[in-house]
DNA sequence: ACGCTATTTGGCTATATTGCCAACTAGTTA
DNA sequence: TAACTAGTTGGCAATATAGCCAAATAGCGT
């Protein structure tokens, strides 16, 4: 048996690992705004619907986002928006990480 | 060649994506309370110590962390200490999560 | 029931990640 | 220089992820 904080820590690292994908990055940037069909979305990212459709579960199995059938379309919404605050820090990060870079390079 | 936004989206899904695995969440966790040299976080794991190293590698490239050798041993830093701001969302992800699960079972 | 549209699922291949062992590098001490 | 310790790197096998196509499902209009 796993012990009882290494199965927390998994399911942390499972949400963040739904994030951690530049697709699913930019759907749920976009469900930050409202909700969206799952044509929308394919739209916006350009890949096939299946694909596109097999990245919502991922978000959806994460518990990030949620989906609700209406007629032939399924709109999904962004449950947790406080993950829209991640951004700001990793931001900070890869902004940190280039002046450092700059550092190392620089002799 | 890659749009920038989408390069833009990389950069940020690799940062997260170096978060993304519960021993890297442990170690991250454990930096923000100062740094620690590597048979310090390896025997906190418990993993060998060579996968040890190479996951701070990977918070290394991320640019989460820094290193600093010390006659034998590498001490490591935490950087941007704003990720750990990330676990009270992924907390409330978890619980909503959760709930959510449990009224869908419920009937 | 039939055809049409939106979405999901199965199956496949390509690629990436994980974690161990063994070999190597670098500092330290004798 | 030899022996020891801390950490990194290379290589490998097991597993997971990504993305496409094709097939299946589900709701709608006729």
């Amino acid at each position: 048996m796993k012990s009882a904080a290494h199965d927390k820590l998994e399911r942390r690292a499972n949400i963040l690992k739904a994030l951690a994908h530049p697709s699913r990055l930019l759907m749920v940037d976009e469900l930050a705004k409202g909700e969206r069909c799952v044509c929308e979305l394919q739209e916006l990212v350009g890949s096939d619907i299946s694909t596109v459709s097999k990245h919502l579960s991922v978000l959806k199995k994460a518990g990030l986002v949620e989906s609700d059938k209406r007629g032939l379309q399924v709109f999904y919404t962004l449950l947790s928006p406080c993950v829209m605050n991640f951004f700001t820090c990793v931001e900070s990060v890869i902004e940190a990480h280039k002046k450092q870079s700059a550092v190392v390079t620089e002799k």
